[in-house]
DNA sequence: TCGAAAAACAGTAATAATTCCTATTTTATT
DNA sequence: AATAAAATAGGAATTATTACTGTTTTTCGA
């Protein structure tokens, strides 16, 4: 992987931020640096990324690849009203992380991994709404 | 919600499988039966039955929406592979049960459920690259 | 430092899942 | 049977994402 300009505004964005972009949010933003950078090289960029770990790619179910460079082990949150996702604190319980960990059940399948995530009103709408 | 030939189809075919189809896959295989049955009115069924909890929207890595007649609370599996979707006899460990139902921690936002699937690489496809 | 090969780029066209639109048909109701 | 509401078929439109192409950057050894 060669070094590049426009690689790095989308990392550095993506360090700056808790905000957990999409592609086209990623694309603006870095455009206001570097204003000729095309949305294919945004997505060509991000799917390096993430293939190389070295960000993480949020399926939620608003079926839009979120991004983040967050990689340590957290829990995410999709509001269901505004799109947004957020990051949580809660602490995956023990038994859960294990039963992920044994990677295995009598259903033969090879368990490599799980996908968690909430979702529900965030705290902004929550104030909209009520 | 009016009576309609088509939706009694689409709910049948769902309710005779385990394969957890997707729109296309239901489309080809309630065609069968009804040839004239057009791909939007797939689409508008299967959203209205899931917005009444008649069945489960699955969103997995994949991106595509895949369904499931059967509403009984069970995890999936999602295979990295093939793209097929199983059920799996894993039990939700109690303590994970317990944390999506406290429904809330220190974040303030408004936690609904969580969703949960598994994934990795499915029996038929280990034994392939074996 | 120069030059070739590999990688990355911008810009645009293509793909694919899903939704939207419209005129027609079906269903439920009085 | 008459009518209003719901549903349909078929196709157009939308949207996130990928693929393609010719050009520019980057890397790295001579």
């Amino acid at each position: 992987m060669n070094h590049s300009k426009q690689r790095d505004l989308i990392t550095d964005y993506l360090m700056s931020t808790k905000s957990h972009p999409t592609a086209e949010e990623v694309y603006n933003e870095v455009k206001l640096k570097e204003p000729t950078i095309s949305l294919g090289t945004v997505y060509r960029n991000l799917n390096l990324l993430a293939d190389n770990n070295i960000i993480v790619r949020l399926h939620m179910k608003d079926g839009i690849d979120h991004f983040d460079a967050d990689t340590s082990e957290h829990y995410h949150f999709y509001c269901n009203c505004c799109g947004r996702v957020y990051d949580l604190d809660i602490k995956a319980p023990a038994a859960f992380n294990k039963c992920i960990a044994s990677k295995g059940d009598a259903s033969g399948h090879r368990i490599e991994g799980a996908m968690v995530y909430f979702y529900g009103t965030c705290k902004d709408c929550v104030l909209k709404t009520d």
